[in-house]
DNA sequence: GTCAAGAGTCTTGACGTCGAGACACATCGA
DNA sequence: TCGATGTGTCTCGACGTCAAGACTCTTGAC
């Protein structure tokens, strides 16, 4: 692992090694960058968003949606489990996505509580043009690593994240 | 890197890519991971501060007044570029803060316009053990890698972070 | 059939954050 | 000394989220 440049991350966690040098810090050096990363890659996405005229929240909704694939029709209950909002949130986004005429709202045919949220013509053009556009930015970021370093680094954070799946 | 389980992460790139053949979606296999984790974490680290009584947003600013050691004092305007949330808020959590009597605000010695926080040593106490414990919940979950498997994810992730860094 | 328990969706109020701007003071050049 | 510009902090209104609960309909046991 080549030394490059102290980061960021570098200095907090030399920090805590002097303060606390009865602690083992390492952890730090992992879930701080994990943190750093997860807050620059929602600007980053807002910003490739902004281009088609979209909020993150929305592009989160449409893109369950659309990776369904046709007939782009999901539950309310169904998009809550796959975007991790509450159900409250949910039903806003929804609202607000129907006056934005990108989704509507179906009632269910087999289950009168049940509603099915559709994608709109409007609203598949507007969530493939912001996936290309994302994967532009995401494939530019990693273009940082070395070959190879991209599998290694999926690998490793599906190990981690495979801690939680309990 | 071996294939163990089909993650929730897996299923959803596999269906952009049934959807949407004309892209490559391997970015996906790391930034989704990133945001999934950002999001356990946060969960972890509350239910890792409940204990002491602290909220996520105390903890960090705390954890910043607490690293950069003895006598514990930054301004509102260090805090704001370390915890990476605008002035307004900032504001709110120091107030928030004061009330609790973790923190107190003092006048700046040589700045008529300024304001030093100091953590209390209540303040002192409770981030010390939130911090304790926080890092046994990290080491806990970083034990699913391999040996030499920390160093090479914290090393990839620095790289790919570094990106940002403009 | 009927009733209790469960499931799906929506409503409500409280809360934390953001962004823009206000205000006080500092700094620097003329 | 004076004004212009920069810096540090705080105020305010709008907004999105959450948690809890209300409401409607379904399911299964009796």
């Amino acid at each position: 692992m080549d030394q490059q440049h102290e980061d960021e991350v570098d200095r907090i966690v030399a920090a805590w090694q002097r303060e606390r040098p009865d602690l083992d810090v390492e952890p730090l050096t992992v879930f701080s960058r994990v943190d750093r990363l997860a807050r620059h890659l929602d600007r980053a996405r807002r910003t490739a968003f902004a281009r088609g005229h979209l909020e993150t929240w929305e592009f989160d909704v449409l893109s369950a949606l659309r990776r369904a694939g046709e007939p782009y029709r999901l539950s309310p209950g169904a998009l809550v489990t796959q975007t991790l909002v509450t159900s409250g949130t949910m039903t806003n986004r929804i609202d607000r996505l129907e006056e934005r005429g990108l989704v509507v709202r179906r009632r269910s045919p087999d289950d009168r509580r049940g509603v099915l949220v559709e994608l709109t013509p409007d609203g598949l053009e507007r969530v493939d043009a912001a996936m290309t556009d994302l994967l532009a930015v995401e494939a530019r970021i990693l273009d940082a690593l070395e070959p190879g370093g991209r599998p290694a680094l999926a690998a490793l954070l599906r190990t981690v994240v495979g801690q939680f799946d309990d």
